[in-house]
DNA sequence: ATGTCGCTGTGCCAGCGA
């Protein structure tokens, strides 16, 4: 079971890229992230045409979650993360798929930082730390997949002396990771690729894919479930080189079946 | 401080978020 995550950044405009991506690589199940498009202007049929099946939650100008799946009809456990009903913000959408729980969310960025932004960010980390706990203790396999806006460690980061104040990286955000995955999820890239140099992002500014100036801030938490049944993960860097692509690379993982 | 995108509405450019 493949299973990818993929910040489109504008599902419409990204629509060329998304289909050849799919075509191309064929994953089994895809969160998306970024939208930019309100529910009724997700693409479904192309999507479906392409042979996914879909469950999306659409926001105006910002934000925006989906998941794609090729297994047939899509269980759909929740859409929004628990825990602010006054927050509005589509980041966060969840499914049973082929056995797994699949968690797709999109980390708010958080700058500037200090600020509200930031408070925002840091709030919604709790609130993800809260459903991640409760996840874990029903002993199921479960995989939270998405753009976390967080580089976890230096090592995940082009030049890290100048990001130390960006919300990013800035170490409230880093300790949040460090104690969500504490509670016993496994980064599955870091897993496979203990020592090297992993980028999911590019900046659109000043060549920085050309420079490889780049960020690792997509990323798998895997259950313990399903940190037995890893046996492959990448990044389809490729894609971040074509006309009219997103600043961010699609990433996946490779599940061994039961 | 800057850069480059995609989106929206004030609408064919400017402002916002990233």
């Amino acid at each position: 079971m493949k299973i990818a995550t993929y910040n489109v950044n504008g599902v419409n405009g990204r629509l060329p890229v998304l289909l050849r991506w799919l075509q191309e690589t064929q994953p089994d199940v895809v969160c998306l992230q970024e939208l930019k498009a309100p529910q009724e202007k997700f693409p479904e049929e192309a999507i479906r045409d392409a042979g996914y099946h879909a469950i999306w939650h659409g926001q105006k100008s910002w934000n925006g979650v989906a998941i794609l799946s090729r297994f047939g009809e899509i269980q759909e456990l929740r859409k929004g993360l628990p825990g602010d009903d006054e927050d509005t913000q589509s980041r966060y959408i969840e499914a049973f798929i082929n056995g797994v729980v699949i968690g797709g969310l999109y980390l708010p960025n958080g700058n500037p930082a200090p600020g509200p932004k930031f408070d925002y960010k840091l709030q919604w980390f709790e609130r993800l730390k809260l459903h991640a706990a409760g996840l874990l203790a029903r002993d199921i396999p479960v995989v939270l997949t998405g753009d976390y806006n967080v580089m976890p460690t230096e090592q995940d980061v082009y030049k890290p002396e100048r990001w130390v104040d960006d919300a990013l990286f800035r170490p409230e955000t880093r300790e949040a990771f460090k104690t969500l995955v504490a509670q016993g999820w496994t980064d599955a890239i870091r897993k496979l690729y203990p020592t090297e140099t992993i980028y999911t992002f590019w900046d659109y500014f000043r060549n920085a894919y050309g420079r490889n100036a780049g960020l690792r801030i997509d990323h798998f938490l895997l259950s313990p479930q399903l940190d037995k049944r890893l046996v492959a993960a990448g990044v389809d860097k490729q894609v971040r080189g074509w006309e009219k692509t997103s600043d961010h690379a699609p990433v996946w993982i490779e599940l061994a079946d039961e």
